[in-house]
DNA sequence: GTCTTGACTGTACGGCGTATAGTTCTCAAG
DNA sequence: CTTGAGAACTATACGCCGTACAGTCAAGAC
């Protein structure tokens, strides 16, 4: 009567919900490369053909990750504050949940179908652009660059492609490039030349890229917002 | 003494600049998954390997590529203009030549190793940056921003994922979403139905789109610029 | 004529996504 | 208690992929 649950030796089911989980955290740990039918069926203890019970194709898994991410951001902004308090909420919720999932930039970039989730988040975006005076093409514009504005900020941290590395070779990584651009003939390339730190590290942290990026975004958005009614 | 010259029915040599050329079309044409070193070599006529004398990995080939499309972005612009102006012909610049490439947002997205006609595009963009008086923390984000507006801008105009595909066929893909959105149940998702449309279609072009992206961008920075000194 | 070397070819390996068919377990109906 | 049906897998195989490694062969150099 009651569902089966897994005993302490015994061999836990398999769900949906179970793959995702184990494919989210091999695809964070590993990198979204190393994210193959065989290896994550490994880790689960099935047969790669298994996988297949629950997911028509890889490609629906990889849907699948992204919905599950999708679902993680939050859309509870302050209805009190003002638009582009509430919009710079929206964007730094996404970023915070990009951030937090290093494969998460790569995966909602990369699928195609979306779901619930997906739209959930867009559905509250366009609101707060439509409550601010924007028609809807506008709002629709705006929307879609504040999704890919939260996904390049992630992914344009200097460092994002070195993820899962440890921290000293990060820092050989950086250290190389730095030095790379520092060292090109300054008659040719002044300003890369002058520019090599902060074209190649984040300096004090990757505070400054974000707030930055955010600010950059909102400013543009506030600029051409509709006159006030 | 003379070098070889393909004759009329001889076998032309292969050059890395060959192979780039004809990868490159490759990868426009049918995509970049579709641009294999063992598709690429029977299309040149050799053997899969004889690449690998030219290029040490796929990786090095990709890269390749990139920077042969770096290298047709102009970076000419009227020195006499202001600097939004200037920094605008950049970014315009930049988009024109991903749009001539389908396959370049997504090739100069992933490849890591940059060379010179990289960096002289940013170079300038720096330079422009520069003058305009931000500091060399500042600029650098924003050159950085720049590019990836460029890059995105293009990725995320409406049916962008089945380029390659005969216009019915986009035109149907299109349709499709549009009728999803619009199926929504209105009392959850008002906006998004309301936007179904402009969320999915470029409406009269894509004129739009890139005009909006690229005031977008501009007003951000101008609404951040440091005080005219 | 032999040697070097640049530009390839041939073969093979391990890994990938997945089509197809077969197996085993669970559990309600008889 | 038997049975049969479906759910949840396993086994095997196919055709791709990138590429390591070794062999081939024409064209100058001496």
């Amino acid at each position: 009567m009651a569902p089966v649950k897994a005993g302490e030796g015994e061999r836990a089911k398999l769900s949906r919900s179970a793959v995702v989980d184990h494919a989210l955290a091999l695809a964070d740990n590993d990198g979204v490369n190393a994210l193959t039918i065989r290896r994550l069926a490994t880790e689960v203890g099935v047969t790669p053909m298994a996988l297949y019970w629950h997911f028509r194709s890889k490609e629906e898994l990889m849907a699948g990750l992204a919905d599950r991410i999708w679902d993680e951001i939050r859309t509870d902004v302050d209805p009190a504050a003002d638009w582009p308090a509430q919009l710079r909420a929206m964007l730094e919720s996404l970023i915070d949940v990009l951030r937090s999932h290093s494969s998460a930039s790569t995966l909602l970039m990369g699928s195609e179908k979306l779901g619930p989730s997906h739209w959930q988040a867009t559905e509250k975006t366009l609101e707060i652009l439509r409550t601010a005076g924007f028609d809807p093409e506008h709002a629709s514009e705006i929307a879609r660059s504040a999704l890919w504005t939260g996904l390049t900020l992630v992914m344009s941290e200097p460092g994002f492609n070195d993820a899962g590395l440890t921290e000293p070779e990060r820092a050989e990584i950086q250290r190389r490039k730095q030095i790379e651009l520092a060292s090109l003939p300054p008659d040719r390339y002044p300003r890369l030349v002058e520019a090599a730190v902060p074209m190649t590290s984040c300096g004090d942290g990757p505070d400054f890229h974000y707030k930055f990026g955010i600010d950059l975004f909102i400013a543009g958005v506030r600029a051409l917002a509709p006159p006030e009614r």
